[in-house]
DNA sequence: CCTAGTAACATTTTT
DNA sequence: TGTTACTAGG
């Protein structure tokens, strides 16, 4: 639970045997199978640490891949806390920001153009419809990119994908999908773009090209640490097999009953062939869980040991009995929705408590009661600041700025605000451009020769290439700005719908330029690196008050609300996991092959060791689709767990129609907010859904309870929730 | 060229 | 249900 990291004098004390025998692995491969709970990180950090001082690596030789951004970001803090100034020299990234650092330096080795910028989903779905229009195919964006990503994933590229693959992908012929994915590739180096893929392979064609810029890599990365194993692809396999080189001083961590990343062609088979792939691996289980209940731990295995593709396994629980776990069942979505609501009014602790959920179009529901309940909540994830379209607009600008071949931010922006270029004119320059097999930039500047009226576009270059030059001349920031004021964006949207929201978003995007800025003082182009890599840089808006450096980090007090693959290698005291039914969890895209269901399987094994001390599982019997009503059944997951694991909270329906709970699992809840028992009339208080009231009458175990701009409502005291107030 | 209205579509998960 | 993509009329 001490989280202080023991101080250098004994980096093992503080660990268990199997812990302290990875923390000593010096060279050669080692695998390292981590349990959920199992102090994994701890073990990294603690090895990592282990090697500088008792070993006398030099800091500058080890590399330590996580699997996000905010995990690098983590470790090295945990780092810093150990060992000081030497973290700084560690070199602790994601395979992707490692990748992008590479190319950044070597890129031109690869083809690539000094101000490349890293395409999105969002910009490769433009691309891509783009392409298939050009090609007259009727294909839907997103499942080609499906495809694309499969070819770029699975190593042998397109020719293995023609050998391979059946006649029919994504509803095109297999040579037309190889098509487009040709096209899309030539398109993508002609505006000197890459996307997340290719980053990856890039890197990988860079380092087999040219050994001694491999070699040069290697030195910095002499020990060779990856985390989440389990979900690495056969690209992330190669590129660290290159990086290992022949003397492999390879660690790598993970837990195969996590692998959830199959649909971005994480190949389980990675970890489970470690000791093959590197003969002489050393294999270290850990296998004792510090983080949850035996309750709950019973049931995490319980429902994992079904999975048949699965090496077996058990996590020894370190803590002791806990709570039951609780399973609610709804009536409906809402109703499961204001359950936990309900719940976590009268849990508290806002910040100890996370509510996990398979598909992100479930949290909305979740969001408006507990907004209703006045619960505090963040959402991690979702629809990322970085994806709102004005937000969108302006960092389009800046990427035009940085680099003048990038056609999808041109396209983006040439009318946003509205400056009389329009759908046609736009077609027309694109026309000449492509003819001529120039960058549409050229195009618009050769407008005159094109155009009968080409004042605007004439405006507009100008107003880029002042952009541009800008772009090295100044920071993140104040280039933001500049674009707000050149191009009058704030009045463009200003009588726009949801314009004060709009308007927030753009302070907040400069507001994250300025920290960025400030913390890491890099260039535009920098600037655009991070983001374009970083899912959810910290959502800026929910930063209460930046202080210091996090001091003893206290959870700010509110809910947190993820999906459970954004749940992976977390943990909370108190987890809400809803929506444990058929066609969610597993979903129903999921339902007919069995690796696919056991990855569903391993998703609810993730959510539920995600919890501390106290678990729910929820699930409605109806929901809405589309707002079309279906109604639902329980998940076979469920049917998995023995009797006497689970018991079943039934509390209060809608204000007393509900049964009575068969056991109250929340009887023993751990510190509620002060609830009040016994009325007399008058007294001031707070329902978790309609507010402050005025009590009007007690009776018996009811209350009438006046809400101001509710009315009256009789509620049962012992259910309702209700706080006294002053 | 622009806007408002309607039709179509979408939801699995993300570096 | 909520968003985005197209269309017709200004």
């Amino acid at each position: 639970m001490v989280d202080f990291e023991s101080s250098m004098s004994d980096l093992l004390s503080s660990l268990n045997e199997a812990q302290q025998a990875a923390v000593k692995h010096f060279e050669g491969p080692a695998l390292v199978v981590a349990g959920a709970g199992s102090g994994k990180t701890r073990t990294v950090v603690h090895r990592i640490a282990y090697l500088l001082r008792e070993h006398r690596v030099y800091a500058g030789e080890i590399l330590a891949v996580t699997f996000t951004n905010k995990a690098a970001g983590e470790m090295k803090e945990r780092l810093g806390k150990m060992v000081g100034r030497a973290a700084h020299d560690l070199w602790v990234s994601t395979f992707h920001s490692a990748a992008l650092r590479i190319l950044r330096v070597y890129g031109e080795w690869v083809g690539l153009k000094p101000g490349f910028v890293v395409y999105d989903d969002d910009d490769q779905n433009t691309l891509l419809k783009e392409i298939l229009k050009d090609l007259g195919l009727e294909a839907k964006p997103g499942a080609v990119r499906a495809v694309l990503d499969r070819i770029k994933n699975r190593l042998g590229g397109i020719s293995e994908f023609l050998r391979d693959a059946p006649d029919y992908v994504a509803g095109i012929l297999r040579e037309d999908a190889a098509l487009v994915y040709q096209r899309y590739q030539q398109s993508l180096r002609a505006q000197g773009a890459v996307d997340f893929n290719d980053l990856l392979l890039l890197a990988i064609e860079l380092f087999e090209n040219h050994p001694e810029i491999l070699h040069k890599v290697q030195q910095r990365a002499r020990f060779i640490h990856v985390d989440e194993y389990q979900d690495t692809n056969p690209v992330q396999y190669r590129l660290t097999r290159l990086l290992a080189g022949e003397n492999p001083n390879l660690m790598v961590v993970g837990d195969p009953d996590q692998s959830i990343y199959g649909f971005r062609n994480a190949d389980i088979n990675n970890i489970l062939d470690f000791t093959k792939d590197y003969p002489g691996a050393k294999v270290y289980r850990l296998e004792e869980n510090y983080r949850s209940t035996s309750a709950i731990l019973s049931l995490a295995n319980a429902v994992i040991a079904k999975n048949a593709l699965r090496l077996e396994k058990t996590l020894r629980p370190v803590k002791g009995g806990g709570d039951p776990v609780c399973l609610f069942r709804a009536p409906n979505a809402r109703e499961e929705a204001a359950f936990v609501a309900r719940e976590i009014a009268r849990l508290g602790n806002f910040g100890q408590i996370a509510i996990l959920y398979r598909t992100n179009a479930q949290s909305r529901l979740l969001e408006e009661h507990l907004r209703r309940a006045q619960i505090p909540a963040r959402l991690v994830g979702a629809v990322g600041f970085f994806e709102r379209r004005e937000v969108k607009d302006i960092l389009a600008y800046a990427r035009l700025a940085v680099n003048p071949l990038d056609s999808i931010s041109l396209r983006r922006i040439v009318n946003v605000p509205t400056r009389g270029i329009g759908a046609s004119t736009v077609a027309k320059l694109l026309e000449h451009a492509q003819q001529h097999g120039i960058p549409a930039l050229e195009a618009f500047r050769q407008a005159e020769a094109i155009l009968s009226r080409p004042q605007q576009v004439g405006a507009f270059v100008e107003l880029v290439d002042e952009l541009a030059e800008a772009a090295f001349e100044t920071g993140p920031a104040e280039f933001l700005e500049r674009v707000l004021d050149a191009t009058d964006y704030k009045t463009f949207i200003k009588d726009e719908p949801d314009a004060e929201d709009r308007l927030a978003n753009l302070e907040e995007l400069l507001r994250a330029a300025r920290d960025w800025e400030a913390e890491f003082g890099g260039t535009l182009a920098e600037f655009l690196d991070t983001i374009a890599l970083t899912a959810s840089i910290e959502e800026p808006a929910k930063r209460v008050q930046d202080g210091k450096l996090e001091a003893p980090r206290e959870k700010a007090e509110e809910v947190t609300l993820m999906t459970l693959h954004n749940a992976k290698g977390l943990e909370f005291p108190i987890v809400f996991l809803v929506g444990v039914e058929e066609n969610l969890l597993p979903h129903r895209n999921s339902l007919n092959r069995l690796e696919d269901l056991e990855e569903e399987r391993r998703l609810f094994y993730v959510g539920i060791t995600r919890a501390q001390e106290r678990l729910y599982l929820s699930y409605a019997e109806e929901r809405e689709i589309y707002g079309k009503r279906e109604s639902t059944r329980p998940s076979r997951f469920l049917e998995d767990i023995p009797e006497g694991m689970l018991t079943e909270v039934n509390p209060f329906g809608e204000f007393g129609r509900g049964v009575r709970p068969v056991t109250v699992g929340w009887a023993a809840a751990p510190s509620r907010p002060k609830l009040a028992e016994n009325f007399k009339g008058g007294e001031k208080v707070k329902h978790p859904r309609f507010g402050n009231g005025t009590v009007v009458a007690a009776l018996g175990g009811e209350v009438t309870v006046h809400f101001p701009g509710v009315g009256l409502k009789k509620l049962a005291v012992k259910f309702a929730g209700l706080e006294l107030l002053e």
